[in-house]
DNA sequence: CCAATAAGTGTTTTT
DNA sequence: CACTTATTGG
């Protein structure tokens, strides 16, 4: 069945052009809320109903998992049914089409996908083993350069003789890490695209096979593709042009990763018959704000140049704050959304944005102290949890028994007597070597030990028998190094591989989140977090097993290795709280494609936004600008832009001046909100753990011991804690608050750091109190340290 | 081998 | 500060 769409009246004229046009390749330059998602869910649901394409001969690549979800969810209620789509990242399909296509790539489809962390520890390992000093050849800068080599389509060899670096430590030492992932059966991100371009290059058929397969390909946020992406899609799409890209080179923020902003100029070069349709009708935000951003963008030199305008009204002016510091600004930010709060906006309308993950902290200190339910977004990403990568770990071995980093990662997890030289020799007997771990079982065995034993003693000119601390020692490839093992280990390391072989045959056998459960339990992993009282931990393996259980209701047909694949893609579960009243606290990364009715960028300073380590050359500042940018046109009805003076970042204190984006914005459009003052806020001073909040309001003194000493203004309450140990912790105030019954308008009582006052107000839970110096304040009584003066 | 402690260190954004 | 790495002592 099919339901009718009546485009003309759901769409814009140039949002109804680009959905219709499929004659040539067309780039749709799509400004900042001008309904691109929406362009693109038409045009799916176009190239179905009304090009005969079926939904299978369609691939829509999107950025984010998230937004893949998203799309195809629009897509099915535009078309009124269920479809058969391919919406993915570039990522995710890569992973799909090489594990679905590997013959023809010449690749193990049991291969598991290694993250940035894994590759991080595999180069760390390589350094290592070369024998170079780490802080000199810092591993992460290696890495880095090795993701880029691998973007750029570029092979350790080719890499050093196209110029790429010209450093020859790196090319040994991308070519060892990429040895090392071949033989483990092991890709990583970058691969995952590297090797599918690569594989299409060379393999004609299995080019033909997937151009044969999608009739039209769609590529979201163009602008952050990089190299191999764009790659990928000309040799998708050319010649026959049946693509249609969308992007905003103003909102390209990925360069860091390798994005290219080029790729949208080259387009219509490599594309040469290409269609371009401009979207610029903004639908998201007033005047004022669409204003402002342009300002700010307007720095930026070579812009394709959208203009973009709104029919929304002129709206208000953007609001700037500088607090004193960190706590101070979000403490602003709090009282601003209690005043939304009784404007009528929901929780969930505002969101704050930030430029890194560290600034969340005040937030979440300040929010949960004044009771604002909040949602924080990315910081810890859920699978980046040690615990759940541990458990992937195990997960990872049993379908890759060539893991090495996975067994690095789980051999001692729980312990179980097996340290670094017993691992050591592990590795060195079977991975090393080509040889499955699981492969132990037979060299540890009981003939095996006894035959071994004696060719040991042999080689090894020990007397058998006597010298038992021998068993196993070998010559092992590519090193020529003789390692040996201690027979009394025997027990540990066949335990472990014992292990792993019921897991295995647990995997097998049991359906998926059966074996989860038998993960958890036999592996001992859970009880050794019940034993050290990991509660926090073993909440997140529960959380685990949800998601576990939800995946597979919602792909009964798959495996678990489909569940890890997947999974090893996704940054977060993000369900939870997903709906919930709460303010989204984000990165201005994370925040691209969503919107908010009010926006707070906060930590608008110098070094911060723009970030220091992004404002050396043009093109980076360029970028930190774009990033602004997005940002800014995130908000529909009000943008607020605070700034601290004093932040603490990085375990000290530094003075920051107003981010020049904040001077971009024409002064008439910015506002300057000069009258907050914290206390109004009734934050309740002292209920911090050391001296979060103490910065603000209090004197910092440092005694001889190096511990440190907080005093507040009116030098009543004193906060001490130590570095030294078994000494940690807070001499705090004390906690004794009043119960709401317990108090009476008029009341004489003793707040414990501001002193003697005078209840004024009562509201419920709320007081307001009239100290006697005339300063009024108010106190959630549930953690205000007060009491009654008698 | 491993837990506990001490010392050292590098600070961004993420598929 | 939050994290990793090195050292120590059982």
């Amino acid at each position: 069945m099919k339901t009718l769409i009546d485009y003309k009246k759901e769409l814009n004229p140039p949002q109804l052009e680009a959905v219709k046009y499929t004659e040539s390749p067309l780039l749709v330059l799509a400004g900042a809320g001008s309904g691109k998602t929406r362009v693109i869910t038409y045009k799916i649901a176009y190239l179905i109903n009304e090009c005969g394409i079926t939904p299978e001969g369609i691939l829509a690549v999107t950025f984010t998992n998230k937004a893949a979800n998203e799309m195809k969810e629009r897509v099915e209620k535009v078309i009124g049914r269920e479809v058969d789509i391919w919406v993915r990242t570039f990522h995710s399909s890569a992973v799909r089409i090489l594990r679905g296509m590997a013959g023809f790539f010449d690749i193990d489809p049991s291969f598991t996908i290694v993250d940035a962390d894994d590759q991080l520890s595999i180069v760390k390992l390589i350094i290592k083993e070369m024998g170079l000093d780490q802080d000199i050849y810092r591993p992460q800068k290696y890495a880095y350069l090795i993701e880029r080599a691998k973007d750029r389509l570029l092979f350790p060899r080719e890499a050093f003789d196209s110029g790429f670096s010209t450093d020859p430590l790196f090319y040994e030492i991308y070519e060892k890490y990429q040895n090392k992932l071949e033989n483990e059966n092991l890709l990583d991100f970058g691969d995952l695209i590297f090797r599918l371009v690569r594989g299409l290059k060379k393999n004609q058929s299995a080019l033909k096979v997937l151009k044969e397969r999608f009739k039209y390909v769609l590529i979201d946020e163009f602008q952050d593709t990089n190299h191999a992406q764009y790659e990928l899609v000309k040799l998708l799409c050319l010649p026959r042009g049946n693509i249609c890209v969308v992007g905003d080179d103003d909102q390209s923020i990925y360069g860091f990763r390798g994005a290219r902003i080029e790729n949208i100029y080259n387009f219509l070069k490599d594309f040469p018959n290409a269609k371009v349709v401009k979207l610029e009708q903004n639908y998201r935000s007033y005047r004022k704000i669409l204003s402002a951003s342009s300002s700010v963008i307007d720095k930026n030199p070579g812009r394709m140049g959208k203009k973009l305008f709104t029919r929304k009204g002129e709206g208000e002016n953007l609001v700037f704050f500088r607090a004193g510091d960190d706590f101070e600004e979000a403490i602003y930010v709090a009282s601003q959304i209690r005043k939304l709060r009784n404007d009528g906006y929901r929780y969930s309308d505002i969101a704050v944005f930030y430029r890194m993950n560290a600034q969340s902290r005040a937030f979440e200190v300040i929010f949960n102290r004044l009771q604002i339910p909040y949602r924080l977004v990315g910081s810890v990403r859920f699978y980046d949890r040690e615990e759940i990568k541990d458990i992937f770990g195990y997960l990872k071995i049993l379908i890759n028994p060539y893991d090495e980093v996975s067994i690095r990662r789980i051999a001692s997890k729980p312990p179980r007597g097996i340290g670094e030289k017993t691992l050591d020799w592990i590795l060195k007997s079977t991975v090393y070597r080509g040889i499955p771990i699981f492969a132990l079982k037979s060299i540890t065995s009981e003939e095996e030990n006894s035959k071994k034993n004696a060719e040991d003693a042999y080689s090894n000119n020990l007397s058998s028998g006597k010298d038992e601390s021998f068993r196993y020692s070998g010559d092992f490839v590519g090193t020529g190094e003789k390692v040996t093992i201690p027979v009394s280990k025997k027990k540990q390391v066949c335990g472990f591989i014992n292990l792993l072989l019921e897991l295995r045959t647990a995997m097998s056998e049991l359906p998926p989140t059966e074996f989860i459960k038998e993960l958890y339990l036999k592996s001992g992993y859970l009880d050794w977090l019940r034993k050290n009282n990991k509660i926090e931990k073993i909440r997140n393996l529960e959380e685990l097993y949800n998601a576990i259980e939800e995946y597979f209701k919602t792909y009964p047909e798959a495996r678990i290795e489909d569940y890890v694949n997947d999974a090893s893609l996704y940054q977060s579960i993000d369900e939870a709280g997903e709906g919930a009243d709460a303010v989204l606290l984000i990165t201005l990364h994370n925040a691209k494609g969503l919107e908010f009715p009010v926006v707070f960028m906060v930590g608008m300073e110098a070094g911060i936004f723009p970030h220091y380590l992004s404002s050396d050359t043009i093109a980076e500042l360029e970028e930190e600008r774009r990033l602004c940018y997005v940002g800014m046109t995130r908000a529909m009805e009000k943008l607020f832009m605070t700034a601290a003076k004093r932040r603490k970042l990085f375990g000290r204190t530094v003075e920051r001046d107003v981010s020049c984006f904040i001077r971009d914005i024409p002064p008439e459009l910015l506002e300057e909100d000069s009258h907050f003052d914290p206390y109004e806020v009734g934050i309740v001073y002292g209920d911090y753990s050391f001296g979060d909040y103490q910065n603000t309001l209090g004197t910092k003194k440092e005694s001889l011991n190096s511990d440190v000493t907080y005093y507040t203004r009116k030098n009543r309450i004193k906060m001490t804690y130590s570095d030294k140990p078994g000494k940690s912790g807070v001499e705090t105030i004390s906690k004794k608050t009043l119960k709401p019954e317990e108090v009476e308008v008029g009341d004489r009582v003793i707040h414990g750091v501001y002193g003697s006052g005078r209840v004024w107000k009562k509201d419920g839970d709320v007081v307001l109190i009239e100290f006697d110096d005339g300063k009024k304040m108010s106190f959630i009584l549930k953690y205000a340290p007060l009491e009654k003066e008698n």
